[in-house]
This record gives C-alpha cells, structure tokens and sequence, in this order.
RNA sequence: GGGUGGAUAGCUCAGAUGGUUAGAGCACCAGCCUUACAAGCUGGGGGUCACAGGUUCGAAUCCUGUUCCACCCA
C-alpha cells in the first residue's frame, strides 16, 4: 500500500466509523459473562434534539470516549449509552418559531396538532447531534439509543412520580414559584440565571394614616409590585422606627390600609431601612408574609402584565405600568427620590426574560429526604468526584436547598399522570399512560388529567437506570448498573448530578455512578465564555474539517488537565494536526524499512526473551525502556483521569525520542550495512514495527481513525502469517493483528515482569550520554556557522576508560546524528589543527575549525566560563552554609556536591582550552 | 456580600507530598527542500513564576495580606 506524504484525514474518517459501526464493534453484548469481560458502563450526558455540537459537547464526549475504548480495549464488556434529551423549553420555543413562519401559534393548533408537529420537527432536526457525534469518532452503542420521551423512559418517569407521590415526598400546593413570562410556565431554582444591571431604586412615601404630612419612606428596585403590598416592615432593633411598629400606612394609587410590622429580615442599611412587603411577588416578602399572615394579592397576570386586581392599571406590561405609576407618584409627591442601583435579576435560562415571582398551583419534590443520603454517598466514597474540590458546591447546594418544582406549563414533555375528578375534585396519580376508571371517592366517571408536563431534569434524573430498561429488571440493568464513570462538566452538578444520584438512591438503592469526572469548561483563546451572541464561538466542525478529528480530540484531551477552565487556542490544534502528519510519516518509513521482513523474522528478532542475548544494540534496548516506561505512564494517566498526562508522554516518546532518535539511529543499519549482520538489521527492523504497533493501540482511545488507519496498513503486511505465536514483542504484536481492528486489539500494557525486563537504566544513561555529545557537536556547529553540508573531525577526549570503550562501541551512534568527516576518541589531547570545544559530561568534544573563527571561540568559551563561575559561586555558597549541610536530607547534600564537582570539571576543561587559545 | 479556582516566556499551558540551570507547543531569530515528514530538520534568544510580607537550611510550590481575572451561590 502506497500512503501519500501527507495525512488526509477526511477520507479516513468517514471509511472507518461506518466499518466499525457496520461491524458492531460499539455493541456491548448483555449476554457476555461478566467474570469473562467485567462490565464498564458510562451513559453519555444527554444532549437536547434541539442541540448543535459545540466544544463543550466535543471535550465532554471525546473524553468519554477516550475512556470507552480504553476499557473496551482492555478487556472491559464496555458500554456507552447515547440518547438525547427533549428538552421541553428549548424544544418548544423552537417549534414555535418555526410554526409562526407558517402564521401558526400553539394555541391556534391546539395540544395535540402542536404536539404532532413538535414529534415531525424532532425526527427531522433531533438527531443532527447524533450524527455530529459520530462524525466526533464516538464509539457510542446506537442500538442501545434512547430518548427522555421513549416509551420505556416515560414509563420510568411515571413510576417515580406516582411512587413518590404515594411516598408523600411529591405534593401539590399554592406557592410562589420563578415564573417566566414569556415561556409562561414556572422554572426550578436552578433554571433561573442571575444577572446585574444597572437600575433604579425608587424611594416611595406611603402617607402615614392619620397623621398628615408624616410618610413611611420605601425603596423598591421594581415600583409595580406596589400595587400588591400588603404590609411595610422595619427591622425590631431598629431605633428609627420603633414608634412606627403597629401604625398603618395608606398604599398610594390603591389606597389599601396596610399595616408596618417588624421583621428580623429587614435590613437596615438597604434603602431607608423601611421596606415594603409585597407576599404575592417576592420570595423573602412571601416568607415574611407567611409569618405574619399577611395576604397575598397577586396583581400579576401570567405574562406579566397588571391584571383585573388593580383596573387602573390593568392590560399594561409590567414595564409600562412601572413607568406610570412612577409618573403618577411623581405627580402627588409621592417620589422621594430616584438613585442609580446595580439590581440583581433572574432570568430565565432559556430565554432570558427577567423571571417573576409568582404564586401558583404546582407540584414539588420534597427534598431533604432525598438529600440526606445523596450526601452521604458522596461523604461515604461511593460516589467519587474528580477533582475532588467539587464536592464543595454539591454539599453546599445540598444544604441549602428548596423543594423541587416539578410541574412545567408547557405542552412538550412528559404529562403529569394525575386526574382529578371533576366533581368532588379528589387527586387521582396513576404509573400508567391514560386513566380510565372512576373516581374512587365519589364514583363520577368525568376526571381531567392535569395539564401540565414535569420539569426535563425530573427525567434526566433517571438516565442512569431508565436508560437500562428500569422498572423492568432487564439484564443491562443488572449488568451495568451503577455504572462506572460519568463524564460532565461542573455547571450542571445540581440540575443533573447530584439528583441522578437522588434518584438512583432512592429507587434502586446504589448509586447511579462510581466515579465523576468534571471536565473542564471550554472558553475562547482568551478564556470567555463562548456564546454566539459573542460571536467569539468556534464550532468544532469547522476545526475537524480544517486540522481532522483526531487532531481536534487530542487536543481537547491536552487541555483537559485538572483546571476546571480552557482558553482554546486554534494553534494548539494545528500543532497536533502536525503531530498527526509526523505519526504518519514515521508510519511510512516504517513500513518502508520493514518491506522484507517476513512474520517469522518479526516473531524471533523481536526483543523481550532475547534481551540479554547479544543481539540487541544499545538503542535497541534504550528505545524499548523508553517505550516500556510511556506505556506504564499512559496507563497511570488514563487510572487517575489525567487525559493530559497521557497525550504528552505519547507526544514526547513518538516525536523525540522514536522519530528524532530511533529511527535516525536504525536507517543505517537497514539501509546500508551498519551494524553488522542481518540479525541486527531485522532486529532494528523488527523493534520499530513493533513499538509503532504498539503505540499505534496507545493512542487508538485519543485518536482513533488515524490509528486505525495505520494500524491496518501493518495489518494487511503481517496478520496472514503462519507462525506459532510465543510470548516475544513480535508475538504480541502479531496476535494483536489478528483483530479485525485496532479498536478491538488488545490494549497495550506491561506487567511489573515484563516492565523489569525491558526497563534498561544502563542503556538510558549510556543514551543520554552519547545524545548530549550529539548536541554539544550540534551545538558548535550551530554556534560557529558550519554549513550544514561540511562534515567537520572531531576528537572526544575523556580521561576514564570504561568511558572511552562506551564511545568506541558506540561511535557510530554520533557518526550517524552529526555529519562527521572523522571521530577520534582520546584519552587526552594532542594539540593539533584549531577547535571548537564543549563539555558533555565527563567528555570533551572538540570540533576542528578554520583558524579564522578563533576569537570567535575565544568569545564562546569565555561566556561558558563566566556562566560557570556564577554557578560555582552559587554552589558553594550553597554547601558552605552550616545549616544546609546539617539541616538538609544527606542525599540532597550528596547532590549538591556532585553538581559542583561536575561544574568544576567543566570549568577547569574550558579555562584550559582557554589558556591554550589565549597562548598562542 | 459569601464561596471556589486562577495569575509561570509574546500567546496557550505543564510544573504530586517544598531540593532542575523553571519546561512544552506556538510565535520569534539564524541556517537547512539531508531519499518518512517544510504540517519538516538543526541551532538560538526569551521568564526577578501578579505584588508585599512570613515559615524554612532551601519556596513557582506552604501560610497571611493586597491587586486583577474567571466561575458558582445568595
């Protein structure tokens, strides 16, 4: 097979993910014992049909994939379940805009037609998330796809409600709720967003009754609300005011006597330290109210305009009320004053209306006997969060929480399974679909079922268990449940994580997830938050079609460290597109070198049971340590959620150590003669197959068409081989290739055995020694402008002689890596033509020159001898203080020492080579 | 107002339990189309680790305060 220079990923992509998808690779089989393949579960955080892929969605599921395919490679009966969310706001809003085209409204259809469209306009756009997540790579099990509103989810959902409605922990009242105006229905807690902007405080007088003249003065953000007050407070210590407790005010416009009474909430430094207390629209004025039996009157209507309460008034928006009643305060004197205030409101999440208090039937979940254990499973270690400091926020939310509002006056989402009969009004809650028994109580057939939908959280709650096939007892759910790792970001711990973890307590007694990753949140390159409206967005297609999936994935995945936050820059992901091209590339002249090695040579010259026969050379053994060592911390990495970690030790080990060093090292050896005898070239051959297979699976989980690519390319020149297959390095990889794919192969690891054996100290030193000679011989030429295409001679001296014989053995190590006319390796220097000269370690290399560029060196070795000296001086300063040498570890002292000892070597070799230059 | 996280090279980020000459990628400078890769190779410059104190033999790392930024909650 012929690969191009160039990496395309384009064809890749789409080639391999239908493949894979068409092999049912993604299928998790519930038949499998689970001793033989234990189970590994995540289900994916559901996105909304009305959703677009965006970075967010990127990170979150390349993440969880990452972590499928890593399990599902080591041996795991992995499963990933995908579905969607219907997201009944969203949803709606947008259906009803597309309706509106055609001159439509909700009301205008009706229930049922508005429904029906809401179902079509699903199909059509609801799965565009899918698709794009297929396009991500997402090894997800789409036969196993669900949606909230699927039949067996919906049977889930009316379960739970109808059981905890029998448990009384799901009741319905008349309280004041986050009303959205335009979406007109009630939001939870957590669906309102708060915002500052700049407002007013308005300072009303309300006259005090009987005695002219005297007013209570009141400052309000929102002077509408007015026309409901029914009470003005002060605070009980609040000497100010002490005589006022118990007098009554005239409410100005309305004329309402409503009394002043004192509460501890006022506080004395908002405003005048007087407030007005309006029960039906504001949530601290409701509590207060509740206290002291005040009336609420609801001077709203649900759009949020004034209604029949106050006729002066009503059918104005709220906005235009206020700016009348203003006026007509402003006309009797009723206006103190008007400051510039920063007010805080709430907002629908939504849509972003400002939010009204506002009171009204609903239904709600009693919390704190849910709370109670969610709060322990994680206090307990059942529940895991990473990182750990995001258990804060959910203790925090814990304890402080207010009961659930459950109900949605919406249309598009689970209806509320509950009756009630028209004629004696008695509450009937059913787990089934329809109702049609009678009344219990009084035996009337005419029962209505409620109106309403739940809130799509009180569905997402289920995932983890409705997704499995509960309330049946299915042998997924058995299986796979709790399932292993959640994969989410931090903004959504309350509406979502922590009451899945409610739910699962509670209704199948385990938690729902053992661990929970948080992945960070995706801003822009300079770390805002990315929104449309920004228009500072970047849309993940557009980065895969530019820079390919897999380089936008292992980007995502370096980012995701342990910070909870990502500045996205585009050039992060064009470096790894580089990366990709360099993988592929290597892959090539790999498969270049290897074009006669045959399977059988493959199996025998591969490295483990030969090491320490003669075979293998010095690289051989260090590239295998090298590469033995990223494996162990890849694995580590991926143990401990460090996604970055273990893209960097890839990164490092192919680029500069496999493609910059190895294969340089064993072009020779394969090419030409070097290196002896055939043994050696197919062993050079054969350890750079095998670490490029092996590293190939290494990566498979971050960048999986890439590999698989690739992988398959290795695959059609080695898996038809006929060889009883041991326990070598070539026997592993020819077994692995045995897999029809590398997404099916077995995931590459070493046990502590074999990492013993390939671990080689001796061979990295002796690398590392003979790689910094390269550089300092690099270096010079560099520095003293040798044209690339001048060999140089170059002499190494060193004074020790087991030094001296490493160098001999290895000297074409250095001939290979830096153009070389001739290498001599002395035990001292004979003086002879001009050199350069630099300090590697215990050796000295001196490159022969022109005599013209002798100031310029002269100039070299003086800036190394000045550098030196400062660091000499540092040094001893360090190890003349008595209390370092008696205070410090004995092995940092050690350290010190032999720091300085080096540094005074080279000191002593540059200032020699001075001395000669300076001589003459 | 409370809480959390952050501030390290021009930019984006790494730097467990304090002990390196503070690293990487990109950008920059110089030189190379060396038969895998110019999306590449070789060499180089660039940081008083936000600021001020403190603990310690030793602080980017631990403590306190200040400033700025981000997010969450009331």
């Amino acid at each position: 097979m012929e690969l191009p220079s160039r990496y395309d990923p384009k064809a890749a992509e789409t080639k391999w993910y239908e493949w894979w998808e068409n092999k049912g690779f993604f299928h998790a089989d519930e038949t499998v014992d689970p001793s033989e393949r234990p189970p590994y579960c995540i289900v994916i955080p559901p996105p909304n049909i009305t959703g677009i892929l965006h970075m967010g969605h990127a990170l979150n599921n390349t993440l969880q994939d990452v972590l499928i395919r890593w399990k599902r490679m080591s041996g795991f009966n992995a499963l990933w379940v995908p579905g969607t969310d219907h997201a009944s706001i969203a949803t709606q809003v947008v259906v009803e805009r597309a309706i509106k085209a055609e001159g439509l409204t909700r009301e205008g259809l009706g229930r049922e037609r508005f429904l029906e469209r809401v179902w079509q306009w699903k199909e059509k756009h609801g799965r565009i998330i899918v698709t794009q997540l297929k396009r991500l790579g997402c090894s997800c099990d789409w036969q196993r796809e669900r949606f909230t509103m699927d039949p067996g989810l919906s049977r889930a959902v009316r379960t739970v409600f109808k059981r905890l409605y029998d448990e009384g922990l799901i009741y319905r009242g008349n309280y004041l709720v986050n009303w959205c105006p335009r979406c007109r229905t009630t939001l939870s807690d957590d669906e309102v967003e708060f915002t500052e902007k700049p407002g007013k405080l308005w300072y009303i007088r309300y006259p005090l009754e009987g005695e002219s003249g005297k007013f209570a003065v009141v400052a309000t953000t929102r002077p509408e609300t007015m026309l409901g007050d029914t009470a003005v407070a002060v605070n009980p210590s609040d000497e100010r005011y002490r005589d006022w407790i118990g007098k009554y005010v005239i409410l100005p416009l309305v004329g309402r006597r409503i009394p002043v009474i004192a509460d501890d909430f006022v506080e004395k430094e908002f405003g005048t330290g007087m407030v007005k207390i309006t029960p039906a629209h504001d949530f601290n004025d409701y509590q207060a109210g509740k206290r002291h039996g005040l009336e609420e009157i609801n001077v709203l209507t649900p759009d949020a305009k004034i209604n029949e309460t106050v006729p002066a008034y009503a059918g104005l928006d709220r906005y235009e009320a206020r700016k009348r009643i203003v006026a007509d305060l402003e006309a009797q004197g009723l206006i103190e004053k008007i400051e510039d205030y920063t007010q805080r409101s709430g907002e629908c999440y939504r849509c972003h209306t400002v939010i009204e208090p506002y009171v009204s039937l609903q239904w709600f979940v009693k919390m704190a006997p849910l709370a109670e254990p969610a709060r322990k499973a994680v206090e307990e270690g059942r529940v895991r969060f990473i990182p750990k400091s995001r258990e804060r926020d959910y203790y925090h939310w814990l304890d402080n929480l207010r009961d659930w509002c459950i109900s949605r006056q919406l249309w598009w989402g689970h209806r509320i399974p509950a009756w009630t009969c028209e004629q004696c009004g008695e509450l009937v809650v059913t787990d089934t679909e329809t109702y049609d028994g009678n009344c219990p109580k009084c035996g009337n057939r005419r029962l209505v079922q409620d109106p309403d939908v739940l809130d799509t959280w009180f569905s997402s709650a289920l995932w983890p268990f409705s997704t499995l096939g509960w309330p049946d007892d299915t042998r997924e759910l058995q299986l796979f449940y709790p399932t292993d790792t959640l994969v989410t970001a931090k903004d959504i711990i309350f509406l979502w994580v922590a009451r899945m973890i409610m739910m699962g307590l509670h209704f199948l007694g385990e938690v729902p997830f053992r661990d929970v990753y948080f992945n960070p949140i995706v801003g822009d390159e300079h770390g805002k938050k990315m929104s449309k409206s920004k228009g500072n967005a970047i849309d993940p297609l557009d980065l895969m079609a530019e820079y390919g999936t897999d380089a936008l994935r292992i980007t995502l995945c370096d980012y995701a460290a342990q910070e909870q936050h990502i500045a996205f820059s585009v050039k992060r992901c064009e470096g790894y597109r580089n990366f990709m091209n360099k993988i592929w590339n290597a892959a090539r002249l790999v498969l270049g070198l290897t074009q006669d090695l045959g399977a059988e040579q493959l199996s025998q010259a591969s490295a483990l049971p030969t090491r320490d026969g003669t075979s293998l050379l010095l690289e051989d053994r260090w590239i295998l340590a090298e590469y033995a060592l990223t494996v162990q911390n890849v694995n580590k990495a991926l143990e401990t959620y460090r996604f970055d970690d273990a893209v960097r030790a890839i990164y490092d080990f192919l680029w500069k150590d496999y493609c910059d060093y190895y294969l340089e090292l064993i072009k020779p050896r394969i090419y030409g003669n070097a290196g002896g005898s055939e043994q050696s070239k197919h062993i050079a051959q054969a350890t750079a197959a095998v670490i490029l297979e092996g590293m190939l699976r290494l990566l498979h989980p971050f960048c999986p068409f890439i590999t698989e690519e690739l992988w398959q390319a290795l695959r059609s020149r080695w898996s038809n081989a006929l060889v009883t297959l041991g326990n070598s390095l070539g026997d592993k990889m020819l077994a692995a290739l045995r897999h029809e794919s590398i997404m099916i192969a077995p995931w590459s690891k070493f046990d502590e055995q074999e990492l013993a054996s390939l671990v080689d100290e001796k061979a990295q030193a002796a690398i590392r020694l003979l790689q910094e000679i390269v550089y300092a011989i690099r270096n010079i030429r560099g520095e003293m402008k040798v044209p690339p295409a001048v060999a140089t001679d170059v002499k190494l001296v060193c004074a020790d002689k087991a030094t001296r014989a490493l160098l001999e053995e290895h000297r074409d190590f250095i001939e290979r890596l830096t153009n070389l006319k001739s290498l001599g390796i002395h035990s001292e220097l004979a003086p002879s033509a001009f050199t350069s000269t630099a300090v590697a370690g215990p050796v000295v290399a001196h490159v022969e020159l022109p005599a013209e560029m002798r100031d310029a060196e002269i100039a070299r070795i003086e800036r190394e001898l000045t550098r030196l000296s400062q660091a000499i001086e540092n040094q001893k300063r360090k190890l003349s203080s008595e209390a370092f040498v008696s205070k410090a570890p004995a092995a940092v002292v050690e350290k010190e020492k032999s720091k300085l000892e080096q540094l005074e070597t080279e000191y002593t070799q540059y200032s020699a080579k001075l001395a000669q230059l300076t001589k003459g």
